[in-house]
DNA sequence: AGAAAACCTACTTTTTTACTCAGGTTTAAC
DNA sequence: GTTAAACCTGAGTAAAAAAGTAGGTTTTCT
């Protein structure tokens, strides 16, 4: 049960512009280096995320990256399902297009898949990049 | 966020003794064609299942394995710890030996894969294999 | 003794991951 | 209009993990 580094990556990355959302694009080597992530890997990762409309690109000089939404718009299942495709512990409980399973309708393990499936659905869609903003500023607060 | 074979297999084998809990030991092969695994591969699993003290063996003739405890006592999460080790969505907020991370007090990403760890283990923990031999029940009786 | 079954170890193949690299295209400041 | 900074694309690759195979040894029941 664990993320590739597209995910964990990709959220980072969508943190990094969400903490610089209405100032100027971010060139994609600044988030590279703050984030400490080969700025060559991230390009294609990026690539994902401004495909599935989650980010804008400005070219040229004095170009980067935005959010495509607002920050409490854009939640951490939508940066999830981009990069790593739809949640689905196993094949056969995916939330689009299910693998065929010969004995679907008598597999309990299935069933409990299914579960597993929901309960992540359900955590990553109620955590916003907004909520991770609020929870960095309280986390500098009670640093102080 | 996938499940490999071994979590998916080792659910399947141990919710298969579940259903013969209390009569005699249950050959592996016979396990292996019910679930519809290789036999060769099944054989590495359980070994695993058994030295996480999840399943006895009953070695020589008319042997087999049986749960080492009853389905009430087992849950899913065991399982899926044994099958696929500590459960952690990336490996800074691993369940046992969090991987170091410089920026650990200042990483709201980590906070974010903390509560799904958290999510995950509640759900898988909150399941034991007597509850899903009642569901295996209920839904048969939903089927006649 | 013979058969059935667990046990053990090592090997192979396939797939996925996590990159790297090379070369392009577009834009905007100067 | 040149140049630099940025984005875009696609191919290639090394390492790791996953998935499965194979063959032999030991144990125990009958």
């Amino acid at each position: 049960m664990r993320l590739s580094t597209r995910g964990h990556y990709g959220l980072k990355a969508m943190f990094d512009l969400a903490q610089h959302y209405g100032s100027e694009p971010i060139p994609l080597k600044t988030v590279a280096e703050r984030q400490n992530i080969s700025d060559n890997y991230l390009e294609q990762l990026i690539a994902i995320l401004r495909k599935a409309g989650l980010v804008k690109s400005i070219r040229g000089s004095q170009g980067g990256y935005i959010l495509a939404r607002e920050p409490g718009n854009i939640t951490v299942g939508d940066i999830i399902r981009a990069m790593e495709g739809p949640i689905a512990p196993v094949d056969c409980v995916s939330e689009v297009e299910p693998a065929e399973c010969t004995q679907a309708d008598s597999c309990i393990t299935r069933t409990v898949w299914a579960k597993v499936r929901d309960r992540l659905a359900e955590v990553m869609d109620s955590i916003s990049l907004a909520d991770m903003l609020r929870d960095a500023e309280n986390l500098l607060e009670n640093k102080q």
